[in-house]
DNA sequence: ACCACCATGTAACAAGTTACATGATTAA
DNA sequence: TTAATCATGTAACTTGTTACATGGTGGT
């Protein structure tokens, strides 16, 4: 028991993740795998966290499965969310959001970054800078699909691609600050390849 | 065993939040409760996560502590990195740097904030904005009171200060993003208030 | 030949959070 | 009087990662 008491005592309590999940596919049908991969820009998950999380799911019926066989690929589960999944969702919107939080070994190594040399600190803010330019890329390229909408509804907070369109408009500029950051860093630190594409 | 395995097969294996603490020791004496609260802009960690590593750390001898008596206050262990330490501390920033990794809620819910109503949605980003403006008045006051350097040693990356202050940099960089980011948002919401300060 | 991708799942472990425990001081 | 801050620690739990398990297709 203790799991999908809806018995007394309010909603059953999903994690952050499973919510995450719901959210997906709120817009379209998708299998476990490639939910794991969207879901990636936004909460950094393994497939080994997702695929039991859905039997939960599935087992408070927010989401529902067909199989399809494929010859070439295995074959896939693909889920989409129920009506009361819907209504989770809503009620989740709703609540208190948790604050962010976010872990980067870059920036504990650069409190001490004095204890390092030039070149390693160089190699270390190049390597970053390279990370965030690839983002970048990915991001600029998911922008121009969208923007091939005409109409621009996208601008419309009732729209469909609304939650996409101001998600990746954050994502486009975080990764361009971080850039110009990476590049002001290793001015700083004496590169003078720094500030080239 | 197992733990303080100097014996072969190279350092012994210390995790991200560890390597934070030596690098908190690495400018200054710290408690274990100060350490908790540095640490948190840069990695979030409780003091249930602290006081065992903290253990470890003095087991493999990279930390040292004296107690101090307070009359008002509870007696205090206070750190020290030692030599090994800082060699540790030099391994480890030459090491390869794990990606960063951010989990925000917001995110999630953003994706598909369209199932939610105008109202909601607002209050969801007006919260946002606030706790944006909370950490930037936080770092500008940090910010100005690196400045009161006015050798600006803080510049050369040779300086003690140096960390801190490209630390900052970012910091104040991407909290302006999100703040600007927030404000937009609620203007495509219909906000009316949005963009006062 | 080996690696990556697709696709699902479980088991073992590490990391992180919440709760339990204690106890004084100070501000709302 | 209720809560927050200082200060340390452990126990129980949840979350997230790595490894094990299987197996076909396609690229270098």
């Amino acid at each position: 028991m203790r799991d999908g008491n809806t018995e007394r005592g309010g909603p059953p309590e999903l994690n952050t993740l499973a919510y995450g999940l719901l959210a997906l596919l709120s817009k379209e049908r998708l299998s476990g795998y490639d939910m794991m991969l969207r879901i990636q820009p936004f909460w950094q998950a393994k497939h080994s966290q997702i695929y039991p999380l859905l039997a939960k799911l599935e087992r408070l019926e927010y989401v529902r499965y067909n199989v399809y066989r494929q010859d070439d690929k295995p074959d896939k589960k693909i889920y989409a969310i129920t009506d009361a999944g819907i209504d989770a969702i809503r009620v989740w919107i709703a609540a208190p959001t948790a604050e962010p939080a976010s872990r980067d070994e870059l920036l504990l190594k650069t409190y001490c970054i004095r204890l390092s040399d030039a070149p390693t600190m160089i190699r270390m803010f190049a390597e970053r800078e390279r990370l965030y330019r690839d983002k970048r890329a990915l991001y600029d390229k998911m922008a121009g699909e969208l923007r091939e909408d005409k109409s621009e509804s996208y601008l419309a907070h009732t729209s469909d691609q609304f939650g996409k369109f101001i998600l990746l408009q954050k994502a486009i500029a975080v990764v361009r600050t971080n850039i110009e950051w990476c590049v002001w860093v290793r001015k700083l630190l004496g590169d003078e390849t720094a500030g080239e594409t």
